[in-house]
DNA sequence: ATAACGTATTTTGTATGCAAAATAAACCCG
DNA sequence: CGGGTTTATTTTGCATACAAAATACGTTAT
């Protein structure tokens, strides 16, 4: 008996799993049609499981479908983005609640850890380092929920929301607050305190709504 | 030029459709194996297009693919139900506080009118239509709000809540008091209170939650 | 030169076919 | 008889083939 089953995963998947990625570093930009035999030949792969993989997508909004006319890798609008904050607001509110109760001290102790290099990269400008450790950190978090349903809620929302790339114009106040922020984040999950962590966690989100809109201005 | 192109949709959709509809209606229960011929036979499509509605709604979550070994509908468990509740109760409050100060007098009044008519089912005990015109509240509130991402979100975890079927086990006590907090629901509502509507709402998730939980362990 | 039409090519949508895996059935041996 | 192994059947996974739609192109007429 053996349940260590080795069970290579179906080509759609594997192929979904590629495309995301794609889609994701920006490879595949908002608004590209995706070209089923261009994209079959790259990935060395027939277009069946290609067009499954596609469906999939299309279903977690990361692609949109066009009858006759294929697919193409679905434009985030800032109304969208306005739409989506207050809901990812919202949750990661309920699931820093959640893990001020249930997480373990070690586990607040490692995330206090990266918070420190988050800090550091902070301090040194290491814009995309710095990025990676806080959206770490904000997993970490909502994972401490216990709660699957609601990481996996907050992951299909925050892709979307990534995917528009606004961050990167960030003020350096809007920076700083960010951080300062986080720091607030920290000491509540060090202090077990579910209130504030989640309010923390909503203005968090409101800061990051703010500087959005701001850059968007600019770029206009 | 005409903008009422009359476009069929693709078989691969309307399948879908068909499945969603199968398994919400229960004809399709939970841990049902999909077979693929035979519902290709049913249905009179190839399995091409019912391959990419079943990957469709594995993404979605209303089936589970087992690799080589096809799709079943998924099982909504209790800590499955357990991990939804608290997240809708936060998007459902949400969704309230949003449409209370967005919702205009006409809407308000139409949701009323329909609470009447809830009520009225309530009275002569029309479980069924109850649930009907219930559901329709929610949904109308939810809209309110403006955000169809939240609806979007809302609705598909709603959806498998639904599944579970635990909802008709109600006692009188519990239905009574999910009519008293719709009450104070409309109430809040017209009077434009966006705070107390949204700790209606959660507080009617909770309710929701005791009547499931209490159900479920009758019947074990 | 440009607009409009018709044809050719590409691209998508659906069906079918083949190979691999899983399930069911038959068989053998204890 | 019963457990286990082998063989047959079913079912899934992927690739290919064909049909329909959309796009691109070239030609003609104004």
């Amino acid at each position: 008996m053996n349940s260590n089953v080795i069970v290579r995963a179906p080509l759609h998947v594997q192929v979904a799993e590629r495309l995301r990625l794609l889609i994701d570093s920006g490879e595949l930009a908002p608004g590209t049609r995706l070209n089923e035999n261009e994209l079959c030949q790259n990935m060395g792969v027939s277009r069946t499981p290609l067009r499954e993989a596609i469906r999939s997508l299309a279903t977690e909004g990361l692609v949109e479908l066009q009858p006759n006319r294929g697919a193409i890798v679905s434009v985030v609008s800032q109304d969208d983005v306005t739409e989506i904050l207050p809901i990812m607001a919202s949750l990661e509110g309920l699931g820093g609640r959640l893990a001020a109760v249930q997480m373990h001290t070690d586990q607040i102790k490692q995330i206090r850890q990266i918070h420190n290099q988050m800090v550091t990269h902070y301090q040194k400008n290491e814009v995309t380092k710095y990025f990676e450790t806080n959206r770490l950190i904000h997993e970490l978090i909502t994972e401490g929920s216990g709660n699957q349903t609601l990481v996996d809620t907050i992951n299909s929302l925050s892709a979307k929301v990534r995917r528009a790339r606004f961050s990167a114009q960030m003020t350096r106040e809007s920076w700083e607050r960010a951080v300062s922020e986080h720091e607030e984040m920290i000491t509540a999950l060090e202090a077990s305190d579910p209130n504030r962590l989640e309010a923390i966690l909503i203005q968090h989100v409101e800061t990051k709504r703010t500087t959005i809109l701001g850059s968007l201005q600019q770029s206009q």
